[in-house]
RNA sequence: GCUCCCUUCGUCUAGUGGCCCAGGACAUUGCCCUCUCAAGGCAAGUACACGAGUUCGAAUCUCGUAGGGAGCGCCA
C-alpha cells in the first residue's frame, strides 16, 4: 500500500504552531514511508476564508520546508463533485431532505437542553414524504440508529461510539452548498487518503465520517488523532502566546529546522534524544510512538534548540539567514567571508539569528558612544597610555589574524604584569562601544586592521578629552 | 447537561509488572573554566493526580473519584 497523507487547513486565519505540527506529522509520515503528501485547502466557509490566509499558509509551509506532492486542492472548486455524491446518497435512500426551519431546530435544541439531554436532531424528517412546496430543504445523512462505530485510532487505540449518540447531520445546506464533515469524507475518498492524521479535536467527528464512508462503500482510512498543543500556561493557545503565524518565528530569527525539531518532540520522542536533523526525524518518526496527552508550548526550549541548530549547522547554512536579518536592520550586502566569521564567533552567544544580527551590528557601524558605566569601571587612569602602546604594537602586526592579535595582546599584558582583562575590556569598549563581544582577538580579526585601529584611536581621543 | 478523550519533575518526555525509593532534556540554583557575554563541564532540588483492587511485587493491569480538554451548528 502506498501511504497517502493530507494536511487540510481552513484558510480562516494564519497557519499557527499547532497547524504546523499537524502538517509536520503528516509530512514526516508520508516521507518516512515514501508516500504522497497532499495539501488541501478547506475553504467551504465562504464567509471566513480569505486569499490572504491561503497565501499565509502556503508561505508558512514553504518556509518550514514541508513540500507537498499534490495540491493545493480547493474544496470550493469541487462543489460539482459534492453535489453528485449527495444526489447519489439521496437516490440510494442513504440521505434525505429535511424541511425544518432554523427556528424549529433551535426550539428542539432548547427543549433537549432543558431536559438535560444531549442536543441533537431527532430525525423527524427521516421517513416523511410530505415535502412542503416553496421551502428550501437541507440534506441530512441517514445515520444508523443502533449498533456502534469502532474507531481504531493509532494513537488512542480503540474508541467506541454508540450510533444512538449520533444524529443525522446536515450534509448540504438549504442553499445547496455542502458542509465540512461531508466534504472531508468525499475528499479523503477521492484523494485516496490512507492515513488521516489530524488534531484530536476531530476525534468526535470521526464516527460520523466513518459512517458516511461506509455508506459510500469505502473502507475507512487509518486514523491518528494528535494531542493538542497548549499555551505556555497550559491553557488553550491564544493570540497572547503561540497562536501567531509561523512566519513570526522566521522574523524572530528561528531556523525552520529548529522549529520543526521542537514541534516533533511535542508528543513524540525517540528515547532520550532531543536533537534531530530533518533527515533523522524522517527516518525515525512513527505515529505509533505519539503520546495521547496535550503539551504546553515552551519558548525556552525552542530557543535552546534553535541555538543548538545554529551551532551544529555548517556556517554556510546560517550566513544567508544572518544576511536576511542584517538586511532588515538596514545593513546591505556584507562580505561573505566576514559573515561566515561572524557566524562562527557569535553563534554560541545568541539564541536566534535575529539576536545574532543585533549583537553583530557593531561590526558594521562604529560605536557612536561608549557604555558609560563600563567606561567608568574599565577605563582607569592608566588605560589610555596602555591603549596607546597596544595600538602601536598592533600597528606593527603584519598578519592580522586571531592568533597573531592574541599573541600581541597577551604578550603585552604579560610584559606589563597586568591581567588580560585589564586590557581586553577597554579594547572591547573601544571597538564595540559595549562590554559584550566575541573574544577580543577574534573581534579585532573580523573587524580588520584599519577599522580596529581607527576605532581605538577615536576612543582614545574621546577618553582623553 | 450528555458523549468522547487526557493525567510522570515548573515544562517536554523515558518508562508497556520486578533493572525505578523513577532516567534524560529545557528552565532554576551553586561550583569549575574564563579577556566580557556566552558556550562547555560538574553538582543540586523538584514528579508517577487521588482512592480502592489484582499480584509475592504496580508509574506500568482493573475499577472508581477528582481535575483538565474536545464535541454536541444550515462553523471548520
Amino acid at each position: 500500500m502506498i501511504v497517502r497523507t493530507r494536511f487540510a487547513p481552513s484558510p480562516t486565519g494564519f497557519l499557527h504552531i499547532g497547524g504546523l505540527r499537524t502538517a509536520l506529522f503528516c509530512w514526516l509520515y508520508a516521507r518516512r514511508h515514501v508516500g504522497t503528501f497532499v495539501l488541501r485547502i478547506e475553504d467551504t466557509d465562504l464567509e471566513r476564508s480569505t486569499p490572504e490566509a491561503i497565501q499565509q499558509i502556503l508561505d508558512g509551509m514553504e518556509w518550514a520546508g514541508l513540500d507537498f506532492d499534490e495540491g493545493p486542492f480547493f474544496q470550493t472548486k469541487r462543489f460539482e463533485r459534492y453535489k453528485d455524491v449527495i444526489d447519489e446518497l439521496l437516490a440510494a435512500g442513504k440521505a434525505y431532505r429535511c424541511y425544518c426551519s432554523k427556528e424549529e431546530l433551535e426550539q428542539m435544541r432548547a427543549q433537549q437542553i432543558a431536559r438535560g439531554e444531549k442536543p441533537r436532531y431527532d430525525g423527524r424528517w427521516r421517513e416523511r414524504t410530505d415535502a412542503p412546496t416553496g421551502v428550501a430543504a437541507v440534506v441530512r445523512f441517514k445515520n444508523p440508529l443502533d449498533g456502534e462505530v469502532v474507531v481504531e485510532d493509532v494513537v488512542h487505540g480503540r474508541v467506541v461510539f454508540k450510533n444512538s449518540e449520533l444524529d443525522d447531520l446536515i450534509i448540504a445546506r438549504s442553499d445547496g452548498t455542502p458542509t465540512y464533515n461531508f466534504c472531508v469524507v468525499v475528499d479523503d475518498m477521492d484523494m485516496q487518503i490512507t492515513h488521516v492524521i489530524r488534531g484530536d479535536d476531530h476525534l468526535n467527528n470521526t464516527p460520523r465520517q466513518q459512517n458516511m464512508l461506509l455508506a459510500l462503500g469505502q473502507r475507512p482510512p487509518v486514523y491518528a488523532h494528535l494531542p493538542m498543543i497548549l499555551g505556555p500556561d497550559g491553557a488553550k493557545l491564544s493570540k497572547r502566546h503561540g497562536a501567531v503565524s509561523v512566519l513570526q518565528y522566521r522574523d524572530d530569527g528561528y531556523l525552520p529546522e529548529a522549529v520543526l525539531n521542537y514541534l516533533v518532540r511535542l508528543g513524540w520522542s525517540h528515547g532520550d534524544q532531543e536533537f534531530f536533523s530533518i533527515e533523522e526525524m524522517t527516518r525515525l518518526f512513527d505515529i505509533v510512538d505519539v503520546n495521547k496527552s496535550a503539551s504546553a508550548f515552551n519558548v525556552e526550549k525552542l530557543m535552546w534548540l534553535n541555538q543548538q541548530h545554529m551551532m551544529r549547522a555548517p556556517a554556510s547554512r546560517i550566513v544567508p539567514v544572518l544576511r536576511w536579518h542584517l538586511d532588515r536592520e538596514g545593513i546591505q550586502a556584507p562580505d561573505e567571508a566576514q559573515l561566515e566569521q561572524i557566524v562562527v564567533s557569535q553563534r554560541e552567544r545568541a539564541k536566534t539569528v535575529r539576536e545574532m544580527a543585533l549583537n553583530s551590528l557593531f561590526f558594521f557601524r562604529a560605536p557612536v558612544s561608549y557604555d558609560e558605566k563600563a567606561v567608568r569601571k574599565h577605563v582607569t587612569a592608566e588605560v589610555p597610555a596602555l591603549l596607546a602602546e597596544t595600538m602601536r604594537e598592533l600597528a606593527q602586526l603584519e598578519a592580522w589574524t586571531g592568533p597573531g592579535i592574541h599573541q600581541v595582546i597577551s604578550g603585552f599584558a604579560v610584559a606589563k604584569g597586568i591581567a588580560l582583562g585589564k586590557l581586553a575590556q577597554p579594547l572591547r569598549l573601544a571597538v564595540c562601544g559595549g562590554t559584550v563581544s566575541p573574544p577580543i582577538d577574534a573581534t579585532l580579526a573580523i573587524l580588520g586592521k584599519a577599522e580596529s585601529l581607527a576605532r581605538m584611536a577615536r576612543a582614545l581621543q574621546v577618553w582623553t578629552a
